[in-house]
DNA sequence: TCGGCAGTTGACCGATCGGTCAAGAGAGCC
DNA sequence: GGCTCTCTTGACCGATCGGTCAACTGCCGA
């Protein structure tokens, strides 16, 4: 026809949601053609290989989270830094609502299945989380030109560290069947220990 | 026989080394028996399911983890902590040596990989993770007993946030390409945030 | 009006997947 | 010696995998 215009996104929301409620190597290119309503030569006009399907799924997810992560600038560093931790156990709420059960981070569960076995999926996954970690750092210098940081921490240490502890927090609840309600107190308490007794 | 009485062992052994420079999906039952030199009905002899070799490996590598975690007992909390930092940056450095680069946490990447596709995995993942969990618990009480635990800091939590942390720091080394002697460092920060000023 | 081209379709491919099975082979026990 | 039981073997299975292809369809610009 082709008529259309949404079939590549259908395809990129479907795996999508596959993906969360899977893995890579449980869901099939049969299985999101299915999902997506779409034939797989169709599929193959869009994407030339499985893996960059991959690719486009987290660009959707990357999108939607930086775009959510901006939202809250012009505040102090200490809201916005809780307001971060906030975000993400909003995503992961969100998560658990819609699949059941906390089904980990869209970026963390593909990175730790094809990192050791696709270079080019690595290298997207280790740019959005350059990205996303530039973006915690951010908010830590602002902490630390405010003077809230506690002596002796670094803002980029610091920043590694957030995301760090996001990722194994996630995994932590994924594995051990925990609720995503929690995911966002550990990390304000680990906001907390950095900063300054008495800054909020 | 039906010689042998390491064909098992083998098989768990090969399977060990292929699951960490790959992933769950990415190794074959055939690569397995390939690696361990025996024959497929071989295999099916002792494992019912691949899934079940799976959790062999978990068995494996949980065992190593607790006797070497159980080696600092006798010394003080902070020592104890810090000690586990250094063994978990040794593990990792180990793997780096021999794989070329950081490949992940064998637990970490199996629960990312199947806890949402195999539920009687992720239990065998679950307790794993717990038996750790424990014993950080362990060192952490002990930790508040000696009074170096800076105030309002709960030791459970503790012992949560710092397997969290091990988990996500060793994830951002995998996919970022780091180096795995910048593990333990962000360890030992972590550490020393959590305890009293002065508190070696 | 017509040609080209993005999009679509479904049939098809070889390879590989996890798993099965009947038959054999050797150690240990009687 | 012979029986049994564990282990081993290699051939085999249907299903599914990621990916290809030639043909078709309809919009759009010339």
């Amino acid at each position: 026809m082709g008529r259309s215009g949404d079939t590549r996104e259908r395809i990129v929301r479907a795996s999508a949601r596959l993906l969360l409620s899977g893995s890579y190597g449980s869901v099939s290119v049969d299985d999101v053609c299915a999902a997506a309503d779409v034939r797989k030569g169709s599929f193959y006009h869009f994407f030339p290989s499985k893996a960059e399907l991959a690719k486009a799924v987290i660009d959707l997810h990357a999108d939607a989270l930086l775009e959510r992560l901006a939202a809250a600038s012009g505040d102090t560093a200490a809201k916005r830094l809780h307001g971060v931790a906030d975000a993400v156990g909003g995503i992961q709420a969100g998560f658990e609502a819609t699949y059941g059960r906390v089904v980990g981070c869209p970026f963390g569960n593909l990175a730790a299945e094809l990192s050791t076995v696709d270079d080019t999926v690595r290298d997207h996954l280790a740019s959005a989380f350059a990205r996303w970690e530039h973006g915690f750092a951010a908010i830590c210098h602002q902490a630390e030109h405010e003077g809230v940081l506690r002596e002796g921490v670094d803002p980029d240490r610091l920043a590694h560290s957030l995301l760090a502890h996001t990722q194994g927090r996630i995994l932590l609840a994924k594995v051990g069947g925990l609720s995503a309600t929690d995911i966002a107190a550990t990390l304000h308490d680990l906001i907390d220990v950095h900063l300054r007794e008495g800054a909020a």
